[in-house]
DNA sequence: AAAACCACCAACCGCTCTCAT
DNA sequence: CATGAGAGCGGTTGGTGGTTT
């Protein structure tokens, strides 16, 4: 048979294949699918005698055998979107992928790592004239540190630091900027729901003068602000930027409470 | 001829989110 | 409120196939 090679896991060989798919799997995936219909993975192994986790098929799936999965290519045109989506939305793939007809996360993130983020590194992208408005994602900005991050990770500063790789640039005058936010899951995710969407909640402005010089210190600016747009101490979640006019920069802050049920606050206590 | 190197990317892993109970 | 299973996310890796030494 095709043993290539993949199986593999520490011992007993027999229990779950792991690595490259072969075209037997392939075929048995899509023949289950084609009969029960896609999700439920688990199942799988169980109904046929495929031998990978539920995991592993949806994975397969989603990414390969799926018949909305382009497999061809990328086209320049495919290119110039996927640059334009991750300027906006730094690395949410799937957001991007979702803009992106036929292609899925895995696929433009990929596709990203290997081709175009190289290919874009020449940082001539500066807007010379008005400087650039930058954008912080601060969607994981959970004010003040519930702690428990993992075994791994030195907990410390992590907060929204990973946010600040997706630091955008954008020309943009001062009045009426909008922020690309996490929105609370509305079926559809549009480019253009994104950048117009703010939800709802409150939103306080705060002129700043120039921009901290280290990330610590902004967040704390940050959280202050974010206080002051009625933030308590768990689980809200906002968005910032800094807005420029001339030398003068305004930290703008939305408050997105998670809480999409009842407008009428929770804010009882406080 | 073979070893060392390298680019690519499918798939994995750890984790979160969501929804049903 | 808790639990748990399924779905989904994004960083990372290891196998593969091509190229250089
Ligand atoms: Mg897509």
């Amino acid at each position: 048979m095709k043993d290539s090679k993949p199986q593999m896991n520490g011992s007993s060989e027999d229990r779950v294949r792991k690595g490259l798919w072969s075209v037997e799997e392939d075929q048995m995936l899509l023949d289950y699918v084609n009969t029960h219909g896609k999700g439920h993975w688990n199942r799988v192994s169980r109904k046929t005698g495929l031998k990978r986790s539920g995991k592993s098929c949806r994975l397969r799936w989603m990414n390969y055998l799926s018949p909305s999965v382009k497999r061809e290519r990328f086209t320049e045109d495919e290119d110039d979107l996927i640059i334009r989506l991750h300027k906006l939305l730094g690395n949410r793939w799937a957001l991007i992928a979702g803009r992106v007809p036929g292609r899925t996360d895995n696929q433009v993130k990929n596709y990203w790592n290997t081709h175009l983020s190289k290919k874009l590194d020449t940082p001539n992208t500066q807007p010379a004239h008005s400087k650039p408005v930058i954008m912080h994602n601060c969607s994981e900005l959970r004010s003040c540190c519930s702690g428990n991050n993992l075994s791994t990770a030195p907990a410390d500063d992590q907060m929204i630091s990973s946010d600040f790789s997706s630091n955008t640039t954008c020309g943009t005058k001062t009045r009426s900027v909008t922020v690309p936010i996490e929105t609370a899951n509305t079926e559809e995710e549009d480019e253009t729901n994104i950048m117009k969407e703010s939800v709802s909640g409150d939103v306080a402005n705060r002129q700043i003068g120039a921009l901290q010089t280290s990330k610590a210190d902004e967040l704390r600016q940050i959280e202050t602000v974010a206080a002051d747009a009625g933030a308590d101490d768990d689980g809200d979640h906002g968005s910032c930027c800094f807005m420029q006019y001339l030398d003068d920069y305004t930290l703008h802050f939305v408050l997105n409470n998670n809480k999409r049920n009842n407008a009428a606050s929770a804010t009882a206590g406080m």
